[in-house]
DNA sequence: AGGCTATATGTAATCGATTGCACATTCAAG
DNA sequence: CTTGAATGTGCAATCGATTACATATAGCCT
């Protein structure tokens, strides 16, 4: 069962040899296994039952040279290391294996000449449409694919119904962080904010922004500390220990994502912070290890599958595939658990 | 940026309208790009300045339907909600993308009949190769594909270096365990062992009997414990509670992955023991939660990504490409840190 | 000068399907 | 019985590249 290098095609059966053996032409086999155009019962059933006979496979690489459509996605992915991806490759595989679709993916680890390539790659690929999984280094990049045919979905402008419910779920949170008599929040990310940037340019800044947002409202302030991949441990620490002050800081995190949240919370856990007597903690993405923390944590659920499906089957309804209703899916919401606590008092 | 229906085709570039611009025939167009045959050097440079104005891209659709062979690899995965078939795909994704190939993926979500469907897919899409992410459900399907010129890897059996490593690694945790006085390992997993199935038809298998292996080289016994999805929280905290037994039972559990862990974890914490005071805790699969999680948790450290890397180098290779040699990569190791201790006194 | 090879380029066949058009047959309506 | 529409089938063009073969020019050797 190793690998065995097949030097010889090993003779793929052909429409042609199927049209021989049925007795009919290419043409006819082509009309009855593509349900178009006429054919009479009789030679349906004698092509089919040939066809499947012989084993035949239609080359789908011809039919789409020459209907210049393929049934193929191309998910293109920012950054792959990012676990949520895989939840978000899950939801566009299985609506496109109803379909009859494949699914192919690009990291284009964020990097903007890779980024590109990749796309190009789609492009001479002639995949039916391209689903960015998240922002892109460089928006501009999808005009040039935009020239060659492909239908394009920018997921999160492209599904602001999941974005939307995001927004209500942080506000969600941050109320609670109201209740328990916090006045300030830290928000923890990889990279610093780029306040100008229109429209924000990663999913991290449209939770940014919208955190802000809502600080804003609830009278709150949002502090910000960014901790790159590259910062040792011990530099780090002291980052957050910088962020989180003296006795009127901030004793509220709010963690960028799920990646994120493990390493803040060992840090806290070896600077010997409380949770949640001394910090509240909360993060952006949900998880069997959120649970299994303790305390257990409180976070921001995403639902990364159910919006790839949903996204998926419009962008196939568009493409002419019909699909049936789906049941409503659990949007992102704020699920309070064990890490939030009352602010502690100042003076202790 | 939002999707856009683009009805119709705007005109890519073609090859022919390239040699046109460039007062040439499209077979000479075709020599320059392809770096193959001869070409004056004035012609060479002109086509190559002409094609890139015109922002030509070839189409490798059609390139691939003449020469009978693509650039695209294909993974085959067994089920995508496992982690760590991310650094997996993403360790493919990597390797492809260096040498031009595309990367489609598929989930068999541990059905024979999608798993066929899925395979059938890839032959008709005249895929390069077929990589097989693990175990498959039904490895006779493999062969069906096989007389559809493609060449296979299956995973497991082709990187057999990694799943040594990974029985050293297991001997490497075993031992600990016997050093801290265990005499007996519970083994969790999701699903019952298939004692008689040869060869083993999933990683956990090949873990659990790797696991017996050392085990009884330590002569130390080795208990199992099935843990299926559908069983709800009393329930599974009944069984693991069974397993664990009165004061002779084992206080030292391994979980067959890293999705399972924090499960049992949070079992472990409802039902009061302490972690590494009254059971030792290990897992198959790192991850920065096994760090933060405290007491910081020894694993077995998996390195799909670099496996994967390793794997479709070999496979590009075999199909003719040139790739540089790479660098030696982390192997599967025992990564002990604070959740495994000495087994308590009987008598306590 | 003649012949030979290496270089440079064009013509046309080819990959495996789909599909426009032509032709044949059937059947119902007038 | 004629006519027209609906149905069933085949021929051949087509999609966009690659490549075998043919042809043409240039350079070299004897």
């Amino acid at each position: 069962m190793s690998d065995e290098a097949v030097q010889r095609p090993p003779k793929r059966v052909d429409m042609k040899e199927v049209a021989e053996a049925a007795g009919v032409s290419t043409a006819t086999v082509s009309r009855v296994l593509s349900q178009s155009g006429y054919a009479s019962p009789a030679t349906r059933a004698r092509v089919t039952e040939v066809a499947d006979r012989l084993g035949y496979q239609p080359d789908s690489v011809a039919r789409g040279l020459r209907t210049r459509r393929s049934t193929t996605l191309a998910i293109l992915v920012p950054d792959l290391r990012n676990p949520v991806t895989l939840a978000f490759i899950r939801g566009v595989q299985h609506v496109a294996q109803q379909c009859g679709y494949a699914v192919v993916i690009a990291d284009a680890q964020r990097d903007a000449e890779v980024e590109r390539r990749q796309l190009a790659l789609f492009q001479s690929q002639r995949v039916a449409a391209v689903i960015v999984a998240g922002m892109m280094q460089d928006p501009s990049a999808l005009s040039t694919i935009a020239r060659g045919n492909s239908l394009l979905v920018h997921s999160p402008d492209a599904a602001p119904g999941s974005l939307e419910g995001e927004r209500e779920a942080i506000t969600d949170a941050v109320s609670d962080l109201s209740r328990h008599r916090h006045r300030s929040v830290l928000f923890i990310s990889r990279r610093a904010p780029s306040a100008n940037a229109e429209p924000p340019a990663t999913l991290t800044e449209v939770r940014r922004r919208a955190l802000a947002d809502a600080s804003a409202e609830l009278g709150m302030r949002a502090d910000q500390c960014t901790l790159p991949t590259e910062l040792s441990g011990a530099a780090a620490s002291g980052r957050l220990a910088d962020a989180l002050g003296g006795p009127g800081g901030p004793r509220a995190i709010i963690c960028a994502s799920h990646r994120l949240a493990p390493q803040v919370l060992a840090m806290l856990a070896t600077m010997g912070w409380d949770i949640p007597g001394q910090i509240s903690f909360l993060t952006f993405g949900d998880s069997e290890w959120a649970t299994a923390y303790r305390p257990a944590l409180s976070v921001i659920r995403l639902n990364r599958y159910q919006e790839a499906r949903h996204l998926t089957r419009e962008l196939l309804v568009q493409l002419g595939n019909v699909l049936p209703l789906e049941e409503a899916a659990a949007l992102p919401a704020y699920v309070p658990r064990d890490s939030v606590g009352d602010r502690p008092d100042e003076a202790a």
